[in-house]
DNA sequence: TCATATTACTTAATATATTAAATAAATCAA
DNA sequence: TTGATTTATTTAATATATTAAGTAATATGA
């Protein structure tokens, strides 16, 4: 009979872990400002460009659009983003990060920069680059 | 102004991408068998055990309690596992496998090595051994 | 031009994640 | 022994994930 391989050999479980190890050290920080995973996913996007249609976010947040009808929602509704529909294309919805919006961006990158560094260097700054770079090659080959 | 690393170069996004990446290749299969991804990391826990207390089915399915209670319940609805409470600590709950479930897993097992085995074949052996040495590097490394 | 298809997004339904609180059984200390 | 604490699990509340279906605007082709 076939056996499934053991979980220390299966990439999907240890990319799960390392996700979780990761983000379990920035998730208090992230709570500490009001702000879900997801919520911060989505700032971070925002804040690196004047606005974003809503597919373009959904593709660079990592968020399915029928996740990110909400937290845009919600974000909408703490005043940290604004939501407006392109004239020229009636389906299309543009979003924007707030000036409050912004503010909070800036106040949790410091903390989070923080908190990587003190990553690097628990890990070694060479060993984390090395790690970096096959996971870019994995997403590079597996994209379908 | 601090300025945020770009998603090239965070570690947390690139984990999710490649979970993600990964994932979306046995998710078709799973749904083929009428599986949610959380469903089959239970079996395939339940499937190397006898019988296991819900707290440790917990930590090696990596599902959180509060989640692992409705889906112990779902998968008792569809007759694939079985809960049984230990007499000398009657807190403590045992789950096992039941022979639906047992079969359940067995059908599922070919169909996920070879969906692994084309992973291999994409990445290359030698990289993915390297990759999932790394990864358990830095799980152990972070783990609290 | 007008029915049809496509696109962009939202709604709906069910499943899971996360945090806090509740419950009940077991343990511990005075 | 018994009241307080701890442990194991469940419930509750809110947020997100996933898949399917719906809606409205736009593009396409006979």
């Amino acid at each position: 009979m076939a056996k499934l391989r053991n979980i220390n050999r299966s990439l999907p479980m240890q990319l799960l872990l390392a996700r979780e190890s990761t983000m379990s050290l920035f998730r208090p920080m992230l709570r500490s400002f009001g702000l879900t995973d997801q919520q911060w996913r989505v700032l971070r996007v925002l804040a690196g460009c004047d606005d974003i249609e809503a597919f373009e976010l959904s593709q660079q947040s990592m968020i399915l659009p029928p996740s990110l009808t909400r937290i845009v929602k919600n974000l909408e509704e703490d005043r940290l983003v604004k939501r407006t529909t392109v004239s020229e294309d009636q389906r299309k919805v543009l979003i924007t990060l707030t000036a409050k919006g912004n503010r909070k961006y800036k106040q949790v990158v410091p903390e989070s920069e923080k908190i990587y560094r003190s990553i690097e260097n628990k890990l070694g700054k060479r060993e984390l680059d090395d790690l970096l770079k096959q996971l870019v090659t994995l997403n590079k080959n597996l994209e379908n």
